[in-house]
DNA sequence: GTAATCACG
DNA sequence: ACGTACGTGATTACT
């Protein structure tokens, strides 16, 4: 067992003379404490005591002191600003459960005395952090001192124990008195033999061993008592014993304390954070997991729990309350289909009535009502109540605030907001859980409806308490920009989209299936009859037993369950069998027939399209995503798939005009790193990969041969991503002496890059997070880990989040523009699909050129960076057309 | 529910 | 000495 003790006003003053001066925002002095827990801090972490504890002096004078006429008059009174920090401090203490020990009459290093000897007694190490070297007379086998340095806010560490000491001093730790006595210190007034300095008394001590001795051997003829250092021995005789009590750390303290006492123990959290508020100690709040860095922490403001709850179930009921919030601001939460919903309202917002379908006759009229313009309306995932709106023939305006949206901005990497877990971030209460009313079970049954309506009113009350808590969260946080100007905006955009949706070919994709399926049947035969039996190809268990077992082919990779069957490894088996290659056409063809033609054939509505789900709170860069089906990842690589494209089709008459963005990430890269030669590529229009070629490789344009382009396509690539030569070697198949080699180049020709990279992740270590152009954020407490892969994955986030959320944010902010743009021409078009750098729009065929032109110009418009936005349009009646 | 695989940008 | 590129979603097998 180990037990820290800190010198409470030792370190308080290393920290208070060595820092820079600080203040709160009242202008408070904090550095003292600021600096003292810094040093706890550092301390716990570089020694993980089991226990803890801090001792001070009491202001009053000891009687050792008084003892010593000189003191008093001498001693430099405590700086105000410091004093005042002290009582504070002691309450930091209290609330993080560190006890703390002074004793009128007893300095704070008697007190470590005692304690320490306490802690010996009981079987325990004991390390004392002190700035005061007087305490290395404490020094034994069980006892060591951690001397603390602090310079220019820099904190250094030095640990004397018994063998550390002797190589300093040459002599035993117990000597640090004699040692004092005869030399003295000035900063504790300890007079010591006048002219005595550090050299003489330990070239007396060397000779004689003790104080005593030196006085006992006065009279002999030594090498050191020369006349003049024994004149001055012989006259400060009395100050040298004075000095030699002063020095001498009592260990006999009447001090109630045994270490157990001292056991760390969870500190008071909320005291804390509320202390540390009020100092604006921002980022130990969060370093101490206080309070997640996006501001989630217990707030002041709570979430009602609904007080009235009532079932609507007649129109004039429905008609007065639309009446009612005309102007009022309510909330609004909504199943996904839209039959059920309940609207919170009133003073506190804990009034809530619940509407459905079902049970209120002109529901259409009160839905239509209440998503008018005239009720502000506070939503959650409002994009879906528009969509339904939209499919119900409504208009859905009025929606001031969407917390699911706010919630994502505010932690993009939370991965769930459903109300209940937001309100246990923000508000600290518990709700019941979602599935209380979500899908058609929850409804079944008096019971189950009684409490489903009850979860639904519960949340619906979170609304405008997450109103008005997030909004000055997203303000603080630099993130209203991106709420206000994109993600809101954004909203009925995809609710159009989604509603739109995509014609599907249904016939050419049951052909395209037929055939699938052939070629799958007749590989699976030739597959089973080189294996020797029949097994589920599908099963990359059984299929590696064969592989690696029954055919005896060379395992390449492990996967934690066994051998790995990936694309990848099978690639380097092709020449090894004939089964290979085989095997590998079978999984393309069933990904493409399960994935592709069954999996879109099951989602294809009564109208002939698909309808995909953009989720909007979803990737912790900004992006979109596409779900049920998702749209996002339709075949385009390969010839075969590529197929895939020529099913979605625009209706007859109409066309798809396809847009997409050339190289937005390396282009913002180029922006953001403000590397000229990068800029000075992407201004002269030429191919990027082919100018990156040949400025790394040190080649005329003409000599870059198409596999030096591919792998300089290859590091720009990697670049983005925050690349290794490691996973680059393995990318483009060389060396990893060579990829490093590319790097190194290509750092070199590009060094903006390089030192953009640097200063990214710099900054994400100092801040804790990454951000893009428009201010969307993504904390990165990985950066702190103590797991190197954890840390070296928060590195590649953070040189990638800012460029691929950037890219994410430019095509928003086009969506929204191309929408506007659409409608204010009074153009049929519509916006169907967005691929991440790639917009789809299905239009009548006379407004195909109109279109082109418009996505290309509102695309391309839509951000200004020192770098040109490209983007290239085309149209066709398929998708695999416009896109060619 | 997790792991493996593979489709996309 | 470590372990290896960012961001997604769907399908299948298997526990």
């Amino acid at each position: 067992m180990k037990l820290l003790v800190i010198d409470g006003n030792s370190i308080v003053n290393r920290a208070y003379f060595g820092m820079r001066p600080l203040t709160n925002q009242e202008g408070f002095p904090t550095h003292a404490i600021y600096g003292f827990l810094n040093i706890l801090r550092r301390m716990e972490k570089e020694l993980d005591p089991d226990g803890v504890c801090v001792t001070f002096d009491r202001k009053e004078p000891t009687f050792r002191h008084l003892a010593y006429a000189g003191y008093k008059a001498q001693r430099k009174g405590m700086p105000e600003e410091l004093a005042v920090q002290l009582p504070v401090l002691k309450e930091v203490l209290d609330a993080m459960n560190i006890p703390r020990y002074e004793l009128a009459g007893w300095e704070a290093d008697d007190l470590i005395g005692t304690i320490t000897r306490l802690g010996e007694q009981a079987g325990w190490d004991c390390r004392v952090a002190t700035g005061d070297r007087d305490a290395l007379q404490l020094v034994s086998g069980q006892t060591y001192v951690e001397l603390v340095t602090t310079r220019m806010g820099q904190t250094t560490t030095q640990e004397m124990d018994p063998a550390a000491f002797r190589a300093t001093y040459g002599l035993e730790p117990e000597r640090m008195v004699d040692l004092k006595a005869l030399m003295g210190d000035t900063s504790d007034n300890i007079p010591g033999v006048p002219g005595v300095g550090e050299k003489t008394a330990l070239a007396l001590l060397h000779e004689n061993g003790t104080l005593q001795a030196v006085y006992d051997h006065l009279d002999q003829e030594t090498l050191e008592a020369r006349p003049v250092v024994k004149r001055r021995l012989t006259e400060g005789r009395e100050s040298a014993f004075l000095s030699y009590d002063l020095v001498t750390i009592r260990r006999d303290a009447p001090l109630d304390f045994s270490p157990e006492d001292a056991l760390r123990k969870p500190a008071n959290a909320a005291l804390l954070l509320e202390l540390f508020r009020k100092l604006d100690f921002q980022r130990m709040i969060v370093q101490m997991g206080l309070e997640a860095p996006d501001g989630a922490a217990p707030a002041e403001e709570t979430c009602p729990a609904p007080q009235i709850v009532e079932w609507v179930d007649s129109d004039q009921r429905a008609q007065a309350l639309l009446e009612q919030w005309q102007g009022q601001t309510v909330g609004v939460l909504a199943l996904p289909d839209l039959t059920t919903l309940a609207v919170s309202w009133g003073e506190k917002g804990d009034q809530v009535a619940l509407f459905r379908e079902t049970a209120l006759p002109g529901y259409r009229d009160f839905l239509n009502g209440l998503l008018g313009a005239g009720i502000p309306k506070v939503g959650y995932h409002m994009k879906d109540v528009m969509r339904q709106a939209l499919a119900r023939g409504l208009q859905a305006e009025g929606f001031v605030f969407d917390g699911a949206i706010a919630a994502y901005l505010l932690a993009p990497t939370d991965g769930s907001y459903d109300p209940d877990k937001v309100g246990a971030k923000y508000f600290a209460v518990a709700l019941p859980p979602v599935k209380d009313y979500l899908g058609a079970k929850a409804w079944q049954g008096e019971e189950s409806a009684q409490k489903a309506g009850q979860a639904l009113a519960a949340h619906a009350c979170l609304l405008p308490a997450l109103y008005r808590a997030l909004p000055p969260k997203l303000t603080e946080l630099g993130l209203a920009q991106v709420y206000e100007q994109v993600e809101l905006p954004l909203c009925p955009v995809l609710a159009e989209m989604e509603e739109a949706g995509v014609l599907v070919d249904q016939d050419a994709l049951a052909r395209f299936g037929q055939t699938l399926k052939t070629g799958i049947d007749v590989l699976q035969e030739e597959i089973w009859a080189m294996a020797g039996k029949k097994f589920n190809l599908n099963s990359t268990q059984q299929l590696g037993k064969v592989l690696f077992e029954r055919l005896g082919l060379p395992p390449v990779k492990k996967t934690k369950t066994g051998y790995s069957t990936s694309a990848e490894v099978l690639e380097k088996l092709r020449d090894k069998h004939p089964i290979i290659q085989r095997i590998l056409d079978y999984r393309q063809l069933t990904k493409l027939n399960s994935t592709y033609v069954e999996g879109l054939a099951k989602v294809i509505a009564p109208d002939g399209r698909i309808h995909t789900s953009f989720q909007n709170t979803v990737t912790a860069t900004g992006r979109l995503s596409s779900t049920e089906p998702n749209l996002q990842n339709i075949p385009v690589r390969t010839e075969l798939g590529a197929q895939m494209r020529t099913m979605f089709i625009a209706r007859p008459g109409w066309v798809l005009v396809d847009a997409d963005y050339s190289q937005i990430e390396l282009r913002l890269l180029a922006h953001m790193a403000g590397d000229e030669k990068m800029i000075a590529a992407f201004r002269s229009g030429q191919d990027i990969h082919a100018q990156t070629a040949s400025q790394v490789f040190g080649l005329p344009p003409e000599e870059v041969t198409g596999e030096l382009r591919r792998r300089a396509k290859a590091v720009n690539f990697g670049i983005v991503y925050g690349i290794s030569d490691f996973s680059l070697a393995q990318d483009i198949g060389v060396s990893r002496q060579e990829a490093a080699d590319y790097m190194n180049k290509y750092l070199n020709t590009f060094s903006g890059v390089r030192d953009y990279m640097e200063h990214v992740k710099e900054q994400a270590r100092a801040d804790g997070y990454v951000a893009t152009l428009m201010g969307r954020r993504r904390w990165l407490p990985e950066l702190k880990s103590s797991n190197y892969n954890l840390r070296a994955f928060g590195e590649r986030v953070a040189l990638n989040m800012p460029i691929q959320g950037t890219a994410a944010d430019v095509m928003k902010l086009a969506m929204i523009r191309v929408a506007r743009r659409l409608k204010e021409e009074g153009l049929q078009a519509q916006l169907i699909l967005q691929v991440h750098d790639e917009l789809i729009v299905e239009c009548p065929q006379e407004e195909t050129d109109r279109v082109k032109t418009l996505l290309t110009q509102e695309m391309e418009g839509a951000g200004a960076f020192s770098v040109p936005l490209v983007a290239e349009a085309g149209a066709g009646r398929s998708w695999a057309e416009a896109k060619g």
